[in-house]
DNA sequence: CAAATATTCCAAAGCGCTTTGGATTGCGCA
DNA sequence: TGCGCAATCCAAAGCGCTTTGGAATATTTG
């Protein structure tokens, strides 16, 4: 069934019940009831790609995930983003295009996504320090957001949070509790929300004096195991630290396992603070926080980022958008008093 | 630049250049050449909207996730799926839509796309039993690969693991060990795979005339947290299990996050397995894996899904494709003899 | 060498929708 | 009564591509 059969079957031409399903002021307010209803029997809906290329806009907002080949970065925490997001896309009317490409093919897929004309708007995820993908895209004239922000944080649209407050706080709370070794377990730091926790938690060290310890140090793909052998490592060799800061509660819970091995309890022999993106299927909220975090929703995050961008997409000379959030920390179990 | 001013700036007709374009042989080779280094100098790529429509084709495969409201159920592994399945539709020139709706209303997202004619085919993940949108696909006509099945599993396409011969594996290696109070967390039943699961472990526990005790029974969403409180209120109730049968490796780390608050060493005074969807930031293996699992990477599966479904799409009548996969298990530290 | 067959190209007709620019009709108002 | 203005509706022109059905030219072939 297509337009120009119901048309004909309610002796109306295409153009009117065109009008009456997109809700047009000029046709009759019975004639309008009588298209609906007849569209609603013969389960009509108007071809997607008929639509869009007499419309011009795509109505498909696109993600483009660099596959690494290792660890995908975004792995843990794209899906909640991505529901976030997709929720948001779903209520107003917008599809979600994801494209997972090679990383090495990631211009050449924006490139074609811009040729093309099969989406509004690309939504920029993880950015590193210098991110091409920026340049690239204000160059191909596409609509973008950036989730997280890079190099002077100017002139394009993005949301963040307030990564170096968050990490520098978290330090804080540390420092305060007594304790002075103190270990950073990081995300790869290519990625600049990684350099900026880094250098909140090195400028809270400096503030009061102390230095930061090289060997109580890396940055790698945010897995469970690297979590495990880097906590493992450190506890392990001479100096251990007497607290972890960690960028993610998948490492967090990797730290949980190498101190539980060694009898060491946390929040008593061993404190652990984490950021905690909420994941929906890592709760860290049943009977009082497990983790001791920094909390900011990734799936609110992923909502949040959306609507912007699709008000972007709305009105394309819209003065940047760059919005900062910041960041809770809630106390739980896996932190106390330095120990000794 | 489209089509007819890329035309214009050679001299050829749009036949000749979407032609040259596409591959067909009535094109003389030196005027494809001519052709094809033109486009890539105006940087010209064809406008897929116009492109769907001429040709009746979306290149596009569907995958609806119903938001429940509480964790997605399909949160933890919906990531490394869609990874493997982006990849194949990547290399295969598929776009993925992906379309986050209310749970009450994918029966209508579903009716949307058929009537749309916005994908080829779609992608049902995670059936339940009776799954009605097996049936409202048939209905509806459009092409469709389940991962995962249900009901007498006949008469449509699906790729499953052997859920059932899995766990009664599992369940056997535990009581071979001498364990007799085995408990076992799963999924929400209502699943498909948590079914197939719960039998294949009372199965074994029934070979052996062992009765399954109700109270050491629990399934629910598969987050760390119901792990943990399951584990924990299981652990300090009466007749505690000397070991436990878990549907993920994200309910095994809530389970051993238990067991090391309570003192217990896995795999010494408690024994842990876990179904290993090889997820990427949860690797099992560092070091020799973590956890005896049975594993099956769901990435693979998602590739392979992709596989099938652009084979079903580019053959409608095909008959039915059914695969199942064989699991393999993995013994790793978690699991040792029953102790006392 | 003419006829038959390839080879190479093109004009024009869609694909199913939206949207511009009228054409008709009905009504209020002087 | 007649003019102007809404209120309704419609014909037709795209949107940018693919594809059918030739036409023109080049190459074989008897």
């Amino acid at each position: 069934m297509n337009l120009k059969e119901l048309a004909d079957s309610l002796n109306l031409s295409p153009t009117t019940v065109s009008r009456a399903l997109n809700g047009y002021p000029e046709v009759r307010e019975e004639t309008r009831n009588r298209v609906m209803a007849a569209a609603k029997a013969a389960n009509y809906a108007p071809n997607s790609r008929a639509r869009r290329l007499a419309t011009g806009r795509a109505m498909t907002i696109g993600h483009v995930i660099p596959l690494t080949g290792k660890a995908e970065m975004v792995n843990p925490i794209f899906a909640d983003f991505l529901i976030g997001a997709g929720e948001v896309y779903a209520a107003e009317g917008y599809d979600l295009l994801l494209s997972m490409v090679p990383e090495a093919e990631t211009e050449a897929a924006f490139r074609q996504l811009a040729a093309n004309g099969s989406v509004d708007g690309v939504m920029v995820q993880a950015p590193q320090e210098n991110d091409p993908r920026i340049a690239l895209l204000a160059e191909l004239g596409l609509p973008f957001l950036v989730h997280g922000r890079t190099g002077d944080a100017q002139g394009y649209n993005w949301l963040d949070i307030a990564n170096l407050r968050a990490f520098r706080r978290a330090t804080d709370f540390l420092l305060d509790l007594g304790h002075r070794r103190i270990a950073l377990i990081n995300g790869q730091e290519t990625f600049d929300f990684a350099r900026r926790r880094r250098r909140g938690f090195e400028e809270a060290l400096a503030a009061r004096e102390i230095a930061a310890l090289p060997h109580l140090m890396a940055s790698d793909a945010m897995t469970e195991s690297f979590g495990y052998l880097t906590a493992a490592r450190m506890l392990d060799g001479p100096n251990p630290p007497t607290a972890f800061l960690v960028s993610s509660v998948i490492l967090a819970i990797g730290v949980r396992r190498a101190a539980g091995e060694r009898g060491l309890r946390m929040g008593r022999d061993i404190s652990v603070i984490c950021h905690d993106d909420e994941l929906s299927y890592l709760n860290n909220d049943v009977g009082g926080p497990a983790f001791t975090a920094t909390r900011s929703s990734i799936r609110a995050a992923g909502q949040r980022c959306a609507e912007i961008l699709i008000s972007l997409i709305r009105n394309p000379n819209h003065p940047p958008i760059q919005e900062l959030w910041d960041v809770d920390l809630t106390v739980g179990h896996s932190t106390g008093p330095c120990p000794g």
